[in-house]
DNA sequence: ATATATACATAATTTTCTTATGTATAACTT
DNA sequence: AAGTTATACATAAGAAAATTATGTATATAT
């Protein structure tokens, strides 16, 4: 497992970035499917994904929909509207930032 | 300017980066360097990294050395031999961390 | 004379996480 | 049958790293 501290600001946009891909998602699949895509480098913990979803929703960034499963309670989050264009602006950001600490940290980088 | 968030956590590695291009600099060096790189994207604060130079160099990675200019007192830093290796450490964990975000932000990428 | 630039610093607050804890059901193991 | 691990949610306490605000002081430009 990589360095944790690094993400620290990017767990929105990750999590809405997934749900650009797939439509619809629950907390737990949202941790597995990090998990898996990561190569186990990035473990989300519930107690930052379960308030950052929370948070999202209450931005009117997310819909939420329960359903039970197995017997057991599922909420799947997806998109608004407002989401849907939110996520274009904050993958954006995202692409910028990229870019910008991969010129900073290239080997090949020198300042003069 | 884009967002600032993002950049949460990769103070110290851009810093340490920084020496290691340049050997010394001081701090207003330092957001004035940041800020051209970035064009602008980045602007370090104040409140941010003077108490990040003074705990990179209470762990040891960054050794200071006073000098008076135009009657103006700057503070030198420049990586410990301790410092270096950190940097090489620092910088690969950066760039696991820009490949993976690369990764899940890709527009090509899908989740099936 | 006044504002901006250079150059340091710290305190209060905010944001975002980690760690710890809690509830509950299902599935697997011994 | 009993205990552990996996699934699935949640929140509270604390830590880390920033922002914002404030402070001191000198040099330069308007």
């Amino acid at each position: 497992m990589g360095n944790q501290k690094l993400y620290k600001g990017s767990l929105q946009t990750i999590i809405l970035k997934l749900l650009a891909a797939t439509d619809k998602m629950y907390g737990y699949e949202i941790t597995q499917k990090v998990k898996e895509l990561t190569k186990g480098e990035l473990t989300i913990t519930e107690g930052a994904l379960y308030p950052a979803l929370h948070k999202l929703e209450a931005e009117g960034l997310l819909d939420v929909e329960v359903a039970k499963v197995d017997n057991r309670l599922r909420k799947y989050y997806k998109l608004t509207e407002n989401g849907t264009k939110e996520t274009v602006s904050r993958l954006a950001e995202m692409e910028d930032f990229l870019r910008t600490m991969q010129t900073i940290v290239n080997p090949n980088f020198s300042l003069e």
